[in-house]
DNA sequence: ATAGAAAATCGTACGCGTACAAAATTTTTT
DNA sequence: AAAAAATTTTGTACGCGTACGATTTTCTAT
């Protein structure tokens, strides 16, 4: 079996597309997010702008692997100072999704609020729903909350109504910034609150000390 | 004063506008939202592509202009068989809202999912927000219940939750339409009553009759 | 009626994403 | 080593949104 000949040129092959990930990278840097032109790209790798096309299958296949990025950084920001009480780990994972979005419109932009145009088969878009890192550490928070017995219902149930709900709050102030959420911050740690609230068991009183602080 | 000549210009103006919005809506009909072009339209109309900046400052205002109409739509279905209770009519609405968004996701996306190109000044873009009568239904049934003491919190926030919740819920199934949701319209309902338990008084009783139907 | 101002309409051109097919290169087979 | 097959790269071209400036039409003031 040629394996040797055959993984070079998968790796040459991943080579280029990284070469060409963080030349966009440098491209948004350089002159923002909608300089990022597949001319431009091709341009500054010294390719012909069809070339781009042998490792993304269109522009938003680049933008895509932008945001992965970026969410790994979330998820790498978010599983430091996790707090050990498991609901405000629940709690500490959807502040700094809700941050995240804050503070990197663009990239939440392209991974929640832009539909996928390479929808494979239904099977493979499932799948990287679920491989969000953002979400899969706010699965987790759920389900050590309802082994703690803090929160009420269905695993799957609760954790998409909880990133469906604070997606609500971020995606209505990247598209609306003018309306009045007041300080956004304060808004998104409200819409968290409440939606915790309408998940939790009843006898856990009103607020534990991670809802105090920020 | 010629205030009818100035009102004649106006009104011809006006008219040529709705013809273009007319003349959108059949292409879309015809072709699919895609197909909506703005050399097409404009040979549609006998005009030269460019002349239709003389009535839309860009594409994205001809889509506003008709997701408009289809909001519109959404306000009369849904100010009729609102029911008299409070808190049912509150349900009502927040369910054809959401049925709206499944219905029409070009139309919904084009409002609740594209950033606003023209912000003009940030005073307007806070009025426009206001004035999406889906909306503005939802802020007064939410008065009415808080009139009836079934809600607790302040307005503006209880609404202001309540729509961006919703809207998260919308905008995730049709962002991940693969998404193990389940029924589309079965998530939607959990989600608005989830919502709906979060700001609800304490003393209500967990479901009102509203909430077992549908 | 006519000159001047204002507004509406249009022609041209740019950069964009990308479909398509030819060309160049690399790999496999003989 | 040579031929064939597969893959990568590129040239060309289309329709798109729209910036800009010229042109035509309409209104206003004399």
């Amino acid at each position: 079996m040629p394996i040797t000949v055959q993984t070079r040129r998968e790796r040459q092959k991943a080579e280029l597309r990284s070469e060409l990930v963080a030349a966009a990278h440098a491209l948004v840097k350089e002159e923002g997010y909608e300089g990022l032109t597949i001319r431009k790209l091709a341009k500054r790798v010294g390719y012909a702008p069809m070339s781009v096309y042998s490792y993304f299958a269109d522009k938003q296949e680049i933008l895509i692997a932008l945001a992965e990025d970026a969410f790994a950084q979330l998820a790498e920001r978010a599983g430091r100072n996790q707090p050990a009480e498991p609901l405000d780990a629940l709690r500490h994972g959807m502040r700094e999704f809700a941050a995240f979005g804050r503070e990197n419109p663009n990239e939440y932009r392209t991974i929640f609020m832009t539909p996928k145009a390479h929808e494979h088969d239904a099977e493979t878009a499932a799948e990287l729903e679920k491989n969000n890192p953002a979400l899969l550490s706010m699965r987790n928070c759920v389900l050590a909350c309802l082994e703690a017995g803090l929160l009420k219902g269905d695993e799957h149930a609760i954790t998409t109504f909880l990133w469906t709900t604070v997606h609500g709050a971020i995606s209505a102030m990247i598209t609306f910034p003018q309306y009045s959420f007041g300080d956004h911050k304060h808004y998104a740690e409200t819409v968290i609150e409440l939606a915790l609230t309408a998940v939790r068991t009843e006898g856990a009183g009103p607020l534990t000390a991670g809802a105090k602080s920020c």
